[in-house]
DNA sequence: ATAACATATGAACACATGTTCATATGAAAG
DNA sequence: CTTTCATATGAACATGTGTTCATATGTTAT
């Protein structure tokens, strides 16, 4: 009968109408959806945990990970598309660092919120 | 010649060192990508999403997002075992809701950071 | 110019992931 | 007890993802 309902038995289609209009945009729950992904993969994860201590080029954040270098570079670039990370270059090198103090602030919650089980 | 650098060369060993002791121990780094992968599904995310709101049972959030009760019932498996929601079981049906306070924060952190690029 | 270096990129492959479909469990109603 | 309802679960399948390997680009040094 409603279609944008799915043919699922409601409980209560008020609380659905009201779940349904507090919803963020679609464009702004996949963007965010991306950049939580882009973050559930250990290695970029490890990544950016770096990035939040210090400034690093490619080659030390292979070496100080244990990854091959490129397969840092195709993380940086999902991050970097993410703008999660920016980049300096200097002349052959180049730094990576996190891109705001936003990235700060969810890894902080974040490792907060696992750190909480003991 | 240092197996733990993965022979890659290394511009500044002493950055590289530092970098590796402020790493968080690796259970924790793998905990909390768990964490960022179950978000970073759109599905998902709208889940938590409406459940930062207001407590929802199954077949609500299933009418809400157009999904099957099968699809919803996995997610909410996913986001259980990682303590992101909790439920609550009334007769038969099933409430859920977030686990607590820290998932509200980056939930809100992540849609602060995703909705400042216009 | 040529070699060495730092990084980026594309293709390919193995593996993970999300949905669907069918079915199971458990609780209320008839 | 049988049916209906709310949710959970397992198998299967198509799609997505991360790494590796080979190679390209651009930069400095010889």
């Amino acid at each position: 009968m409603n279609d944008d309902l799915c043919e699922v038995k409601v409980t209560d289609l008020a609380k659905v109408r009201r779940a349904q209009e507090e919803m963020k945009p679609a464009e702004v729950v996949i963007l965010l959806a991306e950049t939580f992904r882009a973050l559930g993969d250990p290695n970029r994860l490890r990544l950016v945990g770096m990035l939040a201590a210090q400034e690093l080029c490619v080659c030390d954040l292979a070496a100080a990970l244990g990854m091959s270098q490129s397969a840092v570079s195709h993380s940086l670039r999902v991050l970097r598309q993410l703008r999660l990370v920016r980049s300096r270059k200097a002349s052959k090198t180049i730094y990576y660092r996190l891109d705001d103090q936003h990235i700060e602030r969810l890894l902080a919650d974040g490792f907060e919120h696992v750190e909480e089980r003991v």
